[in-house]
DNA sequence: GCGAACCTACCGGGCGGTCGGTAGACTACT
DNA sequence: AGTAGTCTACCGACCGCCCGGTAGGTTCGC
C-alpha cells in the first residue's frame, strides 16, 4: 500500500533492510503493476523503476519475469487457501460454509485485488508446468464449492442446479468484483461483500424452502461481519 | 469457426474473394487469437500467418494493431446491441426482460466467445479515446440491467438489492462462462444458458412470486440503499 | 498497362536477460 | 590501528531477438 513511499524513503535514507522485506516489496509492487497494465504489457523496467532499482539490480532478487508471475500467483493461491478454503472447511453446515466461502473470498478482493486478479487473468503468461500447478489448485477450489452445492442439494435446499455450473457462476460473480469495485465508491467494502454474499446464496437456494426457519445459524462468518 | 480452413483453402485454390470477406475473416481470426493468447502476447505475424498472409500483406487490410483491436471490440459491442440489448428493450415486463438479457448474452458467449471476451479483457490495449468509447457503451449496458432491476424492485419482486451491484454481479456470472464452458463438455450450450439464466433470476428475485409480504425478517441486510 | 493484392527486405526501438564491475559495510589478521 | 579480503546490493553497458510498421517492388486478372 505504501510500498512505493517506503522504497523512496529507504533509498533516500540508505537504511539497511532485511532482504525478505525488499523481496516482499518487489512482489507487491509487481502484483500491482501486473494488475493495472497486464503481465505482457508490463516490462521488467517498469517494475524495477517502481521499487527504485535498475533492471540489473532487480535481477539480483528475481530469477526472471515468469518466475515473478508464478511467485505472485502462488502467493495469491496461498492467500485463498488460508483465508477462504481452510476456514470454510471447518464449517460443517453446507449453507453456512457457502456463505463463508463467498464472503471471505469477496472480502479478500475488496481489500486487495491485485494478486487474486492476476491469478485468473494471466495464466497464459506462465510456463506450462507452472500453469498446470496453478490450474490444478484452482480446480480444487471450484470442486470444493461444487461439493458444497452438492451437499446442499442432498439436504433438499437446492433443486435442479448443476453443482459445477453453480460453482463456476458463483466464482465468476465474485471475481468480477475486482473489475467494478472502487474503495472510494458509493458502497464500502463490507456492504459490497454483504450484497454479493446475499445474491450468491439466493442464486443457489430454492425459493420457498424454509427448512431453517428455526435455525439461528444465520451467522455467515465469524466476527468480522457486523450484523443487525 | 472454419475460418482457418477457409483461409488455407482459398490460398491453395487461389480463388478470388470479395475484399469484405477477407477482411471479416481477418477480424475473426484475430479475435480468436487475441482471445486465446491475449492482445499483447499476440504478434501481427501470428495473425498474418493464421490467415495465410505475410505481415506486410496483412497491412494491406488493417491500419495497425490497435485499430484491429478496436474494430473487434466495436464489432462485439454491436453484436451485444443487436442480439441482446435491442431485443430486450422491446420486452416490457421487467422479469421477462431480465431473462431475455441473461439468456441472449449467455447464448452469444456459448456460441462464440472470442470477441465478447476480448471486449472485457483487453481494454488497456486501446488508445485512450477508443477506450473511452467502449467503456461508455459498456456502462450503458450495465445501466440498462440496473434499470431493469430497479423496475423489478418497484414491482416488489426484489427487496434490498442494490441494482448496480446486482447488475455487475449478473454480468460477472455471464462473462465468466467463457472461461469454463467447452462446447464438447458434459453440458451443451443450451443447457448451460438455461442453468445460468435460472441462477441469475433466482439471484435477484425474492422467493415466491406471491407478494412477499409476510417475511420481513430473512433479508440478510438492506445495505443502505439509496440509489441516486 | 493498370490497379488490386500481395511479397521481400528492411528499420528503429524496446524487450528480457547478462556481464563485469564496484561502493561500502563488515570481518580477520597483524 | 591499519589494512587486506569478502560479501551484499546494486549499476551501466551491452546482447540478441523480435516487435510494429514501412518502402518499394512483383504478380496477376482485367
Amino acid at each position: 500500500m505504501t510500498a512505493l513511499d517506503n522504497a523512496a524513503l529507504r533509498a533516500a535514507t540508505g537504511a539497511a533492510n532485511g532482504e525478505q522485506d525488499r523481496r516482499a516489496e518487489i512482489y507487491r509492487s509487481a502484483a500491482r503493476i501486473f494488475h493495472r497494465k497486464g503481465y505482457h504489457a508490463t516490462s521488467i523496467n517498469d517494475i524495477a523503476a517502481a521499487v527504485g532499482l535498475t533492471k540489473a539490480g532487480l535481477y539480483y532478487y528475481i530469477k526472471g519475469k515468469q518466475d515473478l508471475l508464478f511467485a505472485i500467483m502462488g502467493f495469491a493461491m496461498d492467500q485463498l487457501d488460508e483465508q477462504v478454503i481452510e476456514p470454510a472447511r471447518r464449517v460443517e453446515d453446507p449453507q453456512t460454509r457457502l456463505e463463508t466461502i463467498v464472503a471471505r473470498h469477496a472480502r479478500l478482493i475488496t481489500q486487495d485485488s491485485s494478486a487474486l486478479t492476476i491469478l485468473v487473468n494471466e495464466l497464459e503468461g506462465l510456463l506450462p508446468d507452472d500453469r498446470a500447478d496453478i490450474i490444478g489448485r484452482q480446480r480444487d477450489y471450484v470442486d470444493f464449492i461444487a461439493d458444497t452445492l452438492a451437499a446442499l442439494r442432498d439436504e433438499g435446499k437446492v433443486l435442479g442446479l448443476d453443482p459445477t455450473v453453480g460453482a463456476f457462476s458463483l466464482v465468476g460473480m465474485i471475481l468480477w468484483i475486482s473489475r467494478w469495485y472502487r474503495a472510494d465508491g458509493r458502497l464500502n467494502g463490507d456492504e459490497v461483500v454483504a450484497e454479493v454474499t446475499r445474491m450468491a446464496i439466493s442464486a443457489v437456494l430454492n425459493r420457498g424452502e424454509d427448512s431453517n426457519a428455526g435455525n439461528p445459524a444465520r451467522t455467515g462468518q465469524p466476527a468480522k461481519e457486523t450484523r443487525e
